[in-house]
DNA sequence: ATGATAAAAGACAAAAATATCTTTTATTGT
DNA sequence: ACAATAAAAGATATTTTTGTCTTTTATCAT
């Protein structure tokens, strides 16, 4: 098990690879993405269908089309694309799986699970979709394997 | 999706409780675990067969036997519990999903998500099987819905 | 207008996780 | 020894996640 579902590490990672591209000044077709971030194509399609029914990436059919940012998205926090794809667990579920886990009826892990929860939270809502541009551009990180 | 898988949320609560009832000088059948910990009976018993084969949790067959722990198992950290059930991914994965993520070729969130990995870590290492045994004689904790 | 392009939508397929049921094996108390 | 108990093992079923394929719709360039 990971913490994201594979479904939301592909979400991620296009998001990554989009918001470089529309930085760059260009729209992106599924092929390129799903080339670039190494994921089945076909399956990334669905996967940035729903991102878009979401209206969390932008998107142009016909040529010249594909799949884009612009300026406000690209200062969205990346947990919109997690809530997106897994939904809010991540950000309120208990580490064991109870549903009424709570401060006054806690599991046995609810104080240090609950730092667990902050630390995800906090990294997700402080990473902006564009906030990598710059490092992606100039090769520091990876989003390939 | 949630942190861990349900096997393994399972695995954890059925732990937790049997824990206890070691503390309290009893072996525990799986009718009674799945009673406490809310969970489908026969699922579980396959969840403790491989505890059990792993040799995270004792147990015995016939006439008042059961699942319990002895007291060097209860000083064990909830880590194996984790690792015989969800592998170790969730120690040592990259948050993209990425296999040849590292410090040398990392991700864009390699830094960030570096934290949460250590925090889960300590999390697991730091808390033993038997931690919450006095706290759950006592009702101070749930492990039930 | 029309042909080419590319995403959207819908139906379908495979694999993995979750869950159940039946039979076997070990242990105990009588 | 034997009957009762309880886990182990094996076979099977269901659901969810992951992945594919085909058809439709929107957009662009000519």
């Amino acid at each position: 098990m990971a913490i994201f579902s594979k479904t939301c590490e592909y979400a991620m990672r296009a998001v990554f690879y989009v918001a470089q591209r529309s930085h760059e000044g260009y729209k992106v077709g599924i092929k390129e993405i799903a080339g670039h971030i190494n994921s089945p194509e076909p399956f990334l399609a669905k996967i940035l269908q729903q991102l878009s029914r979401d209206g969390v990436i932008l998107s142009t059919k016909g040529p010249n089309g594909g799949f884009y940012f612009d300026a406000a998205s690209l200062n969205r926090p990346l947990a919109d694309v997690v809530t997106a794809i897994d939904g809010d667990d991540i950000f309120t579920g208990c580490g064991l799986g109870l549903t009424y886990c709570s401060e006054s009826n806690p599991c046995p892990l609810h104080e240090e699970f609950k730092k667990v929860r902050n630390q995800i939270t906090h990294m997700l809502h402080t990473t902006t979709i564009g906030k990598f541009n710059l490092g992606l551009i100039k090769g520091k990180f990876t989003l390939n394997k």
